[in-house]
DNA sequence: GATACTATTTAGTTTGGCTAACTAGTCAGG
DNA sequence: CCTGACTAGTTAGCCAAACTAAATAGTATC
């Protein structure tokens, strides 16, 4: 599904709140994210992301070495972050609540046909 | 509220179902959402995309003359319109979805806390 | 004739997810 | 040993869609 638009915004939301749950090293979160049905999302995608809620101070960081391959580095939420997340449901709660009114005034309109 | 981000792409759906409660020219368009919460939204944002969906054929339009300012514009959907709202509904409905599972799971983590 | 509200249009900016390419480590098969 | 596959991260540049700001123009009011 090309869900590109409607990403926008939620896919900050959703790293967030993976996250959340405990400290997770990229391409770990990237397969979290496939396994919602976020299935698009590459790393060109996901990392600068990463990167950039880092720099904002909403993730630390701290490296490891894998068994299996390259260095891996974790990224736990920082308070900055879980407000971030906070803000987001409550925002997005809301948004889906505007939302959900619009469809529903049409659906009205159907149903009266 | 900053909703800039989530509104991506679901402004166009709910431009198509307000449209199909009925014929609507544009300011008066624009003045239903920001009934709706949607307060942000200018005729420098909703005019560009209503042509846009006129151009792709989901919406039709005739010209009337109002009896208090300039000639009005109003939107009726086409066949096409329907099918974009309802395929973007269905849309919608799923990626709701989606977002609740990862925000449910930290929920989870968190009442376990 | 100045302000205010109605109604639409356009130009140019910003944001953030996308593709594509690259680097680099480990491991299995031939 | 070399190739391919999987793991792990980074970067540059693209593109869609909403945003700001400004302009045009009609009507009404003061």
């Amino acid at each position: 599904m090309k869900q590109t638009q409607l990403l926008r915004g939620v896919l900050e939301g959703c790293v967030l709140a993976i996250i959340a749950k405990g400290p997770i090293y990229g391409y770990e979160l990237m397969q979290a994210l496939h396994g919602y049905g976020f299935t698009s999302i590459a790393g060109g995608t996901l990392y600068p992301l990463l990167a950039k809620l880092e720099h904002q101070g909403a993730l630390s960081s701290r490296s490891v070495a894998s068994p299996e391959g390259p260095t891996r580095k974790y990224f736990s939420l920082t308070t900055q972050g879980f407000e971030n997340l906070t803000a987001f449901q409550t925002q997005w709660a809301a948004f889906g609540a505007q939302v959900a009114a619009v469809m529903e005034a049409i659906d009205d309109e159907k149903s009266r046909r």
